[in-house]
DNA sequence: TTTCTTTGTGTAAATTTTACAATAAGTTTG
DNA sequence: CAAACTTATTGTAAAATTTACACAAAGAAA
């Protein structure tokens, strides 16, 4: 057992953490997971956190993000992008993140360093579930987002930071808009994720002219006010240009 | 010892490699090392690799690649960035790189992820030395970099195609130039990272432009051409604009 | 029919990008 | 000493892109 301790302290463990944002046409939101409590007092509340847990002997990397990810929300089907590793050997020093680990893991004194993947979806696409040592799975404002566990308000920061710089090379229209979805729709999801505001005459000049999309004859029903032209993206793309 | 087996598996050892390039003026070169040959034979030679060897206990990643690169080749005083984070389970599978990590490593067997960091420095400024299980430590023409230990061509193509992307906000000129320097010069290593040719007068322009350097009254001296003036960079910018 | 809401559209000015070639200042050579 | 050589230095016109900006149109609701 000495040679346990020794072992499982100059091995770290390796886990995979995923920052899901999910676009529901007016708000960028996280997927987050509310952790089951390390106490047995029914009225503790877990702390919030991103989806992820140790890796696999034997896992890839980005097999292991895709099945945590599944493990604990149940969502699957997405792509994830590899981002940044977090190795600070305080991560995990916080007291309430201690006692987690205690009630939680097998080693809990061993340090972690976590590879962080991030995804961007549609978020009516995805229903979260949750399962394993996840009490909730749910969307969460991005805005409205409060302490997390371990330093995940760090990671997810940065992968925010990352979402902005390389929205354009995401083939998030593809994934992130309806068959058929009007511009102004298109430009809110720009507006929403870079948070800012986006001139509507200059937007649809770029975008139209990059080709991306292609309208159809259709337009909005039942709406009060001028009905829309819908579009929908030309599918010999397969990632968005340069175009904001 | 059966438990030190089952750990060791279970527990992926971490490491950290280093990809340095290095600007001389007219060519692109990245330090790499020659591993000491597992064999004893004298004629053998050992594989070419990025310097990287493991973490240690409750070391930060961002330290550990420092020291590392210290350990293997004497460099310091560089900054260093993580870019990418490599964990293929058979990375390490190939019989050369086997028989290396059975002559060196405590538990050969043992998975290892890889965290993966890369710098730009000027080549003059660093001279490497090898030690540890450096034999050798050179700077190497990056067209010429045969096969390397484990992934390592893998980490390398990564690392340069990601300083291609970022070399605009690589505080590049003041570390990459000497005091002084002449606009043909700082030209030669934009066009040399980026292997492409830039139009000289354009790149004055944008260049001179952008504010980044101040011209001296002092001009090259015993060229046998019309000498040209040199340029420092202004220090009040701590990062390159986008200027090319 | 009036009001309300969102759609859809054009243009001029400013800026940036691109392509392109002749003269200047020295050194070397004959 | 003149001619040849080498690299430095400079400008401009055309094209493309960016930016700022406002009003008429289509339908639903009141």
């Amino acid at each position: 057992m000495a040679d346990f301790q020794t072992i499982s302290k100059l091995n770290p463990h390796v886990s995979v953490d995923c920052v899901i944002f999910g676009f529901d046409n007016n708000d960028l939101k996280v997927l987050l997971i509310e952790q089951f409590p390390s106490t047995n007092s029914v009225s503790d509340r877990g702390s919030m956190a991103l989806p992820g847990n140790l890796i696999k002997e034997d896992e890839d990397l980005d097999d292991a993000a895709k099945r945590v990810l599944k493990e604990l929300t149940n969502l699957s089907d997405l792509y994830l992008e590899q981002f940044a590793t977090f190795g600070n050997p305080n991560r995990l020093s916080k007291p309430e993140d201690r006692r987690w680990l205690e009630a939680t893991r097998e080693i809990p004194e061993a340090r972690v360093i976590t590879v962080a993947y991030y995804s961007l979806v549609r978020l009516e696409r995805y229903s979260p579930t949750p399962s394993g040592f996840a009490k909730n799975a749910t969307w969460v404002n991005i805005n409205e987002v409060g302490n997390l566990a371990f330093d995940h308000n760090i990671i997810l920061e940065k992968a925010l930071s990352i979402l902005k710089k390389d929205l354009h090379k995401i083939p998030a229209g593809f994934e992130l808009m309806p068959e058929k979805f009007t511009l102004s729709h298109l430009q809110r999801l720009y507006e929403i994720i870079l948070n800012t505001e986006l001139d509507k005459r200059n937007f649809r000049r770029k975008i139209i002219k990059s080709g991306i999309i292609k309208p159809l004859k259709e337009k909005q029903e039942g709406v009060n006010h001028k009905p829309a032209r819908f579009f929908r993206f030309n599918k010999k793309y397969q990632e968005a240009p340069d175009f904001i």
